[in-house]
DNA sequence: TAACGTAGGTGTACGCCGTACACCTGTCAA
DNA sequence: TTGACAGGTGTACGGCGTACACCTACGTTA
């Protein structure tokens, strides 16, 4: 009776605690091991208990995606359209880093969430800040797809597999079998002239950090390019 | 025993037949309709049978993704590379789009296929044969990221929705809940602006094709600069 | 022609999943 | 004191992927 009552007590389930313990889950277990079953387990209650504070699966993963959102950092009060940009989506990218299931969760999603919606509604706010046009803030946020958000999906993404988090060693970066270099050679050429350390798996011996900052910059610099010279969808120049 | 014979003589089961199958099935029904007990069901034959021609589920989505990708036209003989890398850009969305499900099969694979690998062969070697340097292509390979197989992840995409072809009617374009519109002001202006017809939620009323192509132009033409400017990963002009 | 290995389709069964539904119990308002 | 109700429980159902033992028809070889 005593622990009964003290086991209740504890930790009074809520729809909070289960969105944490289920975005706590996935980062330690992986998403596929995140079932209504084991996080109920995890949480020391029976599975049908969850459905009394989340509708259904979906609206879990919902919930949890508002929570790993949630954790990136307010804008920055940045002079500059583009530091603040830069420096915001660098913040999300550590969120998403800490999170290695979130993008493809959202990416899976059919609908923005709240805190999705929120998140692109101040990126938005902070380009139009920065003189875009409705028409052009528009269009850049298209072309910054899932990158504003921290994250760049690749075709392939060895930090993905298993769905353990990224902070393990990553493998000894197996040096590519000569059967598939041979099929692939342009492949072979770059994963060989990997610049930084050995090479290996294209996407396995190179700097996500660079490629990230890479492709974010030519991005960026491609839009500032576009809205010193006003570009409008009109007449666009080419 | 005579119809038995012609069942089983009428189509023999084979690899090929059931990833073709199992492309309809989720062109027609949505990728989360694809089953095995369903494919089989389709394939007039019992769900362990296709065993015996793929491993396993995941083995099945790899095939099905080869068999998108093989049907990317090949790479046109163009002058130049950024022409040549553009039509067949455009090329492979038009491909997807014909596969909306095939998306989100790609980024959750954790390991390229090897259709998918000789796409990116190929296409690096368009990027080498215009002149690049293998570290500018390989960094300009991540830069395009999934939008070199023709998609663009967005943070939400109303086509992805119960996975049915992209080809119904979108929806009567809900004009946007005055009680959203209030919390995301920029997020509204941005809809109400859609300069088209009328909007919607984002990525409802908004033209896909131009967007998309807005975006590759926009990378497009970064990347020319880089090269013309003679980009090294070492000292890199900011 | 008879024996046999083998490729390929079948049937059954297991453990996992999400979740509908009926139930119980402790708390608090009237 | 009572009774509504919020919230945790137990059972059960249908669907999933697939392991494993089986059967059967065919091609090969003696």
């Amino acid at each position: 009776m005593a622990e009964q009552v003290e086991t209740l007590r504890r930790t009074p389930l809520s729809r909070d605690r289960i969105l944490r313990a289920a975005v706590a889950l996935a980062d330690e277990a992986g998403i596929e091991s995140l079932s209504m079953r084991n996080l109920a387990q995890d949480l020391g209650v029976v599975p049908m208990a969850l459905y009394k504070h989340v509708a259904n699966k979906d609206e879990l993963l919902d919930g949890m995606i508002d929570v790993v959102v949630g954790e990136i950092d307010p804008p920055a009060p940045d002079a500059d359209w583009k530091h603040a940009v830069r420096r915001r989506i660098l913040s999300a990218r550590q969120v998403l880093r800490r999170h290695p299931w979130a993008p493809l969760a959202i990416e899976s999603r059919n609908m923005a969430t709240p805190a999705v919606l929120a998140y692109l509604d101040s990126m938005i706010g902070t380009f139009r800040a920065g003189g875009f046009s409705a028409d052009l803030a528009h269009h850049v946020i298209h072309a910054m797809g899932s990158r504003i958000l921290g994250f760049s999906q690749e075709l392939f993404d060895a930090s993905r597999r298993a769905g353990r988090s990224g902070t393990t060693n990553p493998d000894p970066p197996a040096p590519l079998p000569p059967e598939i270099a041979a099929r692939f050679p342009h492949l072979a050429e770059i994963a060989m002239a990997a610049s930084h350390d050995d090479a290996s798996a294209v996407g396995q011996g190179c700097d996500d950090q660079f490629e990230f900052e890479f492709a974010l910059d030519l991005l960026l610099d491609g839009i500032e390019r576009l809205q010193q010279q006003g570009w409008t969808s009109s007449h666009r120049p080419r």
